[in-house]
DNA sequence: CTGAAAGCGCTTACAG
DNA sequence: CTGAAAGCGCTTACAG
C-alpha cells in the first residue's frame, strides 16, 4: 500500500493526498473525509523512508551512549531517564533510534551516523568519559541534548542533577548526624560526575567549618560495586577510618559496605554511608541505603522538551539543572536533631 | 554530501560509487581504490531512507515491549537480554528502533509501524499479556522473535528459558533442604510465564512425591515487589505457612521476605525462599537471596541470530530453550546434603 | 568494467 | 480547492 494506490482509491491526485496526510488546510472538508475514510480502511502507513528522503527529517531521535560500551542499557540510572524521555518523545511524535556502537566505536563517527539516518536530534547519555566524536556532534547543526554531560554547541543544551547541592545535602545530614570525619569514594579522575560531587563535597566541608581530610578520599575504576568494595579496602588498609562516607554512586556504596561488613564493622554504628543516586536495590539492602535522589522522571521529562524546541528552533540550547533529595534510610542511622 | 558529489569527485558514475559501496565484484581496481580513498575523506555515509526505499531493506530491527507500557528499560530482567541482543545486532550489521507506544498502542497497530519505518525484523518482549496486535504482527511476513514469548507464524520464532527446568531446580533444592511443604508466588493468570513456572512447579513437586498443597500457592497482580508483599501477607493472613517458597520473580520474593520480616519471621529459618531471574539487588539484600539465574546474554544472542537467519532466508523460525542455573545464596540456609 | 535511466514513495512549489 | 511534475539519494537491470 502507498500513496499512489489510495490516490487512485479516492479518485485524487497524490498531491491531495499528501496534503490530507499533512494537515494542510487548503482541501475540500468532502475530499478529505472520503480520503481519511480510506487511509483509516486500509491502515495505510506512509513510509517514513520517503518522507524521510523528501522533507529531510525522520521522526527519529539518536540515542547515544557515549563512552562506556558495556553499561548501556544496564545502567540503573540512565535507564530510568532513558523510559521518561522515551515516553515523552513519543507523546512529542518521535521515534527513538540506538546507534550499534559496535562497527563504529573504533571511528567514533557519530555525526556520519546521524546524517546516515537523518535523525532531527540526539539524547547524548555521558559515559565514563567524553569521548572525542561527541564533541563534534555537539558542534554539528544537529540538536543534542546531553544528560548529565556539559554540551555548548549552538544547537546543544543539557540536563543534570545539581552536583553541588547533592555534596551539600549529604554534608549537613552527616553534619546534623554529629559526624565531623568525612571520607569519599569516588570513580576515575575521567569522570566529570565523580569530580563534580567530589568537588562539592570538599566546598561544602569547608562551608561547614570542618576539617577537609584528603586521607578518606579514594577513588575506584568506574561507578561499580567492585570498584566501591577496592576502594574501601584501601581506606581499611591505612588503618585509620572516617567516621561516615559519601559514594558517588549507589553501587559504589554497597561495594564499600561489602568491604566494612567483611571486617565485621557495622553500619552505621563504626561508619556511615551515603551513596548516590537511589537505585533499586537501596531498599533491599541491609542495611537500606540512605542515598540521594536525581529526579529521573523530570530529568527526562525536561531533555525531551529541550529537544524538542531545539528541533523546532524554538530554544537556543542552554541547560536545566535539577534538585536532588536526600532519601533517609538505615545506613546512617537515625538523625539527632529534629 | 552524497552519491552524486562523490561520483563527480571520482570523475566516476553514480552506479559506479554504488556498486563499489555494495562490494560488486564487477569493478576494477583502480576504480575503486580512487573511490574508496575519496569516501574516506568525506567520512561519507550514505543516506539510509534513500537506500531503505530503494531496496526495502532498512538495517533497523524493531523492538516491542508488548504490553506493559510503563516498564520497558527499567524491567531488569529484559533490559539484560536486549542488552546483548544489541550488542549482537550491531555486530551483524543492524540499527535498532525503539516504537514509541503512546501514540499507537491504543490502535496497538505494530505491524503497520513495521512497515512505516521498513524495518527488516523484530524483537518481541513478553509483557504481562499477549496484544492482539502481537499475533497479526506474528502471522505478517516480517520477521519477528519473540523474547519469553511463543511466537509461531511462519516468520517468527523465540527464545526462552526453560520453565519447567527452572520449577524443577527449585523444588530440588528445597527436597534436598528437607523442605516438604512448598509454597508458591506468582504473577496473574494473565501471564504466561508466571503460568508455566507454576505449572513446573506443581509437576516436580508430584513427581518428587511431594504433597501439592494449594492453600500455599498466592497471585500478585505483577512480578513487582509490592505484590510479593501484598501475596505473603495473604498467606501470612492464613496462620498456616508452608517452610520454603518459589516466587516467580526476584521481585515477587524480595517483596516476600519484607512481609515476613516485618512480623519477626526468619529466613531462612522460619521461611525458606527462592527467587527467579537473578537480578543485581540478589547480591545486596539480606538475606542475599537464592535464584535461578536465565542465561540472559545466551538469550539475547540467540534471538539476535535467529532473527539474522530469519531475515535472510536461513531459517523457517524454531525455538531456543536456555538451561537456567540454581544460583545458591542464603534465604535458603545451606545444604545439608552433599 | 562503466554508465544512463527508471524507479522506490513521498513532498512541495507552482499552475490552474 | 486540485493536480502535474520535479526532486530527495539511493539501487538495479540493462546496454555498451
Amino acid at each position: 500500500m502507498n500513496i499512489k494506490k489510495i490516490a487512485e482509491m479516492a479518485g485524487v491526485s497524490v498531491s491531495t493526498v499528501s496534503k490530507i496526510m499533512n494537515n494542510y488546510s487548503d482541501v475540500s472538508e468532502k475530499t478529505k473525509k472520503r480520503v481519511m475514510e480510506i487511509i483509516e480502511q486500509t491502515g495505510y502507513s506512509p513510509s517514513n523512508s520517503a518522507k524521510t528522503l523528501a522533507t529531510k527529517k525522520s521522526s527519529l531521535i539518536g540515542v547515544i551512549f557515549a563512552g562506556e560500551l558495556n553499561v548501556e542499557f544496564t545502567h540503573p540510572f540512565f535507564v530510568e531517564v532513558l523510559n521518561s524521555f522515551k515516553k515523552q518523545m513519543g507523546v512529542l511524535g518521535y521515534d527513538l533510534i540506538f546507534f550499534s556502537n559496535e562497527k563504529f566505536i573504533s571511528s567514533g563517527d557519530y555525526y556520519s551516523r546521524c546524517l546516515h539516518f537523518n535523525v532531527d536530534g540526539c539524547v547524548i547519555i555521558s559515559g565514563q568519559k567524553m569521548e572525542p566524536a561527541i564533541r563534534d556532534l555537539d558542534r554539528s547543526s544537529i540538536p543534542c541534548i546531553g544528560v548529565d554531560l556539559e554540551l555548548t554547541g549552538t544547537k546543544s543544551g543539557f540536563v543534570m542533577s545539581d552536583n553541588f547541592q547533592i555534596a551539600s545535602k549529604v554534608v549537613e545530614h552527616f553534619y546534623l548526624l554529629g559526624h565531623r570525619e568525612l571520607g569519599f569514594i569516588g570513580s576515575t579522575a575521567d569522570s566529570e560526575i565523580s569530580n563534580q560531587r567530589e568537588a562539592g563535597y570538599v566546598k561544602a566541608i569547608e562551608s561547614f567549618g570542618l576539617t577537609l581530610n584528603r586521607k578518606w578520599f579514594v577513588h575506584g575504576d568506574d561507578f561499580f560495586e567492585s570498584s566501591g568494595y577496592a576502594a574501601m579496602q584501601q581506606l581499611l588498609k591505612t588503618g585509620s577510618l572516617p567516621k561516615a562516607v559519601f559514594a558517588a554512586s549507589d553501587l559504589l556504596a554497597l561495594g564499600a559496605v561489602r568491604a566494612l561488613k567483611e571486617q565485621g564493622l557495622r553500619i552505621p554504628e563504626d561508619v556511615a554511608i551515603i551513596g548516590c543516586d537511589d537505585i533499586e536495590a537501596c531498599k533491599y539492602t541491609s542495611p537500606t541505603l540512605t542515598t540521594i535522589r536525581q529526579n529521573k522522571e523530570r530529568l527526562g521529562v525536561l531533555a525531551a522538551h529541550m529537544l524538542f524546541d531545539l528541533i523546532n528552533n524554538q530554544s537556543d540550547g542552554g541547560s536545566f539543572v535539577v534538585e536532588p533529595a536526600l532519601i533517609v534510610r538505615e545506613s546512617c542511622g537515625s538523625r539527632l536533631t529534629g
